[in-house]
DNA sequence: GCACATATGAAAACGGTTGTCATTTTCACT
DNA sequence: AGTGAAAATGACAACCGTTTTCATATGTGC
């Protein structure tokens, strides 16, 4: 089992938080970071096991890592211009613990995003 | 522009109004009914412009399609056997309604799915 | 029957992801 | 320092869902 490259954490960290495996080994080339892209997909995988990151999927299908530990949080995306807030999901989490354990289910997680047309737009 | 084969939707149907393309393909070719599996792409494609049905993706980034219109709900799925349970969204509407106003956001849509693991898993 | 559009599906292309494997690095123990 | 076992690395190929291409089939209106 391999051990996570610390230097994929902190691009991920830098890249605010939230980027695909592809975007992360992009960042690292330009920055002159040599790794390669399966060394990416390892450490991501890494952090996933001992949960520093979540996964959730972009709309295409790409897989999205974020960091998590710090508050969950949903977001608003605007379809016609890609602007995204952020969004506290305290009631969503509530909501998934209920309906989990109404319907006998364990360790439950769950995806919960929200686009629409932002006031620009 | 392609239309739609009916016996895609159709199949969608008996599927529980919620299957992947290649779920889709599988069952129609077990059932002895000869089509491509291009053509159930184009299909799902086609309703989904015609808005009869909508897109999502499961964990492993597959998309899976699944009949609107009737009234919309979310799933609560089982990582490890896939049981699927159907669930009432009605907190999840209001919540996303009124974050939406809060942003000045219009149109908006959400996508919600729980998952975690079935009593029987 | 004939032209013209549409529908179909096999096969190839594509893109993200995962597996393979030979090589390199790390590191505990001399 | 020297050595050997274990872990990490990365080029490359395999995989899988999806999309595109293209040649063929099936209408549909004249």
């Amino acid at each position: 089992m391999s051990r996570s490259n610390p230097r994929v954490l902190s691009t991920l960290e830098r890249a605010g938080g939230f980027a695909s495996a592809q975007e992360i080994y992009a960042l690292m080339q330009r920055d002159g970071q040599q790794i390669g892209l399966t060394t990416v997909y390892r450490s991501l995988q890494s952090l996933l096991n001992d949960k520093i990151v979540d996964v959730l999927r972009r709309e295409d299908g790409e897989a999205i890592y974020r960091l998590c530990g710090e508050s969950h949080h949903h977001h608003l995306v605007c379809k016609s211009c890609g602007k995204t807030v952020e969004i506290e999901g305290g009631a969503i989490e509530k909501w998934a613990k209920n309906i989990a354990s109404e319907n006998g289910f364990r360790d439950v997680g769950h995806t919960a995003e929200l686009f629409g047309t932002c006031s620009n737009c």
